[in-house]
DNA sequence: TTTT
DNA sequence: TTTT
C-alpha cells in the first residue's frame, strides 16, 4: 500500500545498460551501503543493494554513474521469485529506483574514469544468441522463469528475444 | 551510509516470536504491500517483504500483531547471504524495522483471532533438538549457515543452542 | 535535491477542496501526527501538519476523507514566504503529496459523517467577491502576496479571478 | 503516528551551535533543497528548510558542516507555535534530525573555509544579557514564547537563563 | 484553531 | 562477486 526506499551509498560497479527487446532501456547497479554500527570484529559492514531503473533514467544514469560513485536513490523496494533449475525457489530483492541523485561528479571523484558503461549486449540487436554464456538476468537468475519486467509489470517476451 | 524504508502493508502470517540463545527477543513476519499498478493482467500485485524485530518492538509486534492486519513498518534493508548446502550462495533480504505502527486493532480487524502467537519454540529452553523438523530459520533458508544476528550483527552461537 | 516526507496521522478537520482559476482541483487538510514521546507533563504531543494535494489526488481526498480519519502522507515540504500587510515576512511550511493512502474507510471510522466535503467557494464561479470574508488562503495567509500556487509552481492570477 | 523525513541540500549558512542553560548542545542550519522542477519563469527554486540537531549529532554538525556544503538529513517534522509582541500566533517549522550525512569533505569542497562555527553566544557562559539584542531564537522569533526545546521536549527555563 |  |  506504501512502499518506500531511500539510499545514499556507493556504486560496486559501473552500472549495467541494457535494452528491451521493445527497446525500453533498463540499468542495474549495486548500492553498497555501510551500515550505522560495527560488528563483533569491530568492523564496518555494508549491505549490498540491487538497484533498477527503466527509461529515461536509465540512460542517465548508465551515462554518469560509475563504480565507486556516491549516489542517493529513491523507489521501493521489489520481490520477485522464479523457479531454479534445481527446482527451487529463488526470491530477488531489488530496488525499483523513480529518483537518482548523483552525489558526486566526475571531477570530484578522482577515480579512474572510462566512457559510458554498456552491458555486454549493449542496443537490443536481435540475433539468434542462443543459450550460451551469461545472458545477463539481474540477481543470479540463469533460466527464462525470470524474463525482464517493464516498470515492474512483465512483460510477454520468448528467451530468444533476449538481448543477451 | 543512509538506509531508510517506509511500508505499509498487511501480515500474511501471526508474527514468530523466537528467542537467542542469549535470551533476546526476535519476532519475523511478511508484509503483503500492494503494488501501486496492475500488471498486463490488469490485476494488482503485491511484494512479500520479510520485517525482523528484536527486543521489546518484537515482543510487542507479537502481542499486538496478526494475520491480515494492516501494519506500517519503518526500518533499513539489510541483505544476508549464506551458502546453502548445495554449495550456491543465497542472498537473503529483510527489513530490520526500528519502529511498527499497528493500523488496525483487534476490534477494528474482523478476523479469527486466537492468542498470542509463539513461534513453534519459544522461549529458549535448550534440549538436544537434533537437526530434523523445521528449524525455523528466516527467508527460506535451509541450513544453519544462517543464524541469527543480534540487531544485524552476527552472534556466536552453535547450531545445538538454537531454540528451533 | 531530495526532499521526501511520509506521515501518518489524523485529519483535524474535514479536507477543503477548492479550484484555482484555471480550473485545477487543489485540497488542503491538516494531519495531527501524534510525537513518539511524552513531554514533561507527562503528555502526548501531537505536530499539526498542513498537506495540500493536487488534481486528481485532490478531488479523491475530499471525497474519501473526513475529520479525524487516519491516513498516511507521502510528498515533500515546500516553504512558502510572503510579507504581510504589517511588512513582515512569514513563512508557510506544506507538504505538497503525491500519494494519499486512506487508512480508514467509512465503515472502520465510526463517526458522525456528512457528504463529500467542499470548500466554501465549491467549484469556481468567478463573482466580485469583494474583499470580505474568508478568502480561503492557506496557512493563515490574509493577504494577495500568497496566490494559490500550481503544484508548487507559481501561477499568475489577479485578486478578482480568486474563487474564495 | 509516523513522521519521517529525508532531504539532501546544501547549507545556506555555516551552523550555529548553542546550549541550552543545563548544557545540552543543539546545532541549527538550513537546507537549500532544490525543487525537483522549473518555475514559470523556468528557473529552478529552492526550498529553505531549517534543521535543528540536539546534542553529540550537534557538536559533530558544528564540527563538520559549513556553508555550501552538501548534507543529507533524516528526522522528523516539528511544529512550534508562539504569540509573538502583536499577539500574532506564529508558526515555526522545523526538522528535528537524527541522523545527517556529511556528503562533502572540506577538500572536496573548495570553497573558504574559516574553522570550527559558534553561534554568537558560544559554550554558556550565563552572563546578564538583558533583552537587548538578536537572542538568536530560530525561524524569526523574536519572543520568549518561544524557549529553547530539548529534544521537542520543553524545558522550563527563564529568560535570564538563555545563553543569548 | 486542531486528531484518536 | 562487491564501494570509500
Amino acid at each position: 500500500m506504501l512502499n518506500r526506499v531511500i539510499l545514499i551509498g556507493r556504486l560496486t560497479r559501473d552500472p549495467e545498460l541494457r535494452y528491451t527487446p521493445a527497446g525500453v532501456a533498463v540499468t542495474q547497479f549495486t548500492l553498497a551501503v555501510d551500515r550505522p554500527f560495527s560488528n563483533q570484529g569491530g568492523q564496518r559492514e555494508a549491505d549490498f543493494i540491487p538497484v533498477v531503473t527503466w527509461r529515461q533514467l536509465a540512460e542517465t544514469c548508465a551515462n554518469y554513474l560509475r563504480k565507486g560513485r556516491l549516489a542517493a536513490v529513491e523507489g521501493r523496494i521489489q520481490v520477485r521469485n522464479y523457479d531454479n533449475n534445481e527446482g527451487r525457489r529463488v526470491y530477488v530483492t531489488e530496488i525499483i529506483a523513480d529518483n537518482v541523485r548523483f552525489l558526486e561528479s566526475a571531477n570530484s571523484a578522482n577515480r579512474e574514469e572510462g566512457g559510458p558503461a554498456t552491458g555486454g549486449g549493449g542496443n537490443y540487436g536481435g540475433g539468434g544468441s542462443g543459450n550460451g554464456g551469461n545472458r545477463g538476468n539481474f540477481g543470479g537468475a540463469r533460466d527464462n522463469q525470470d524474463p525482464f519486467q517493464d516498470d515492474g509489470r512483465p512483460i510477454d517476451i520468448s528467451d530468444d528475444d533476449l538481448p543477451f
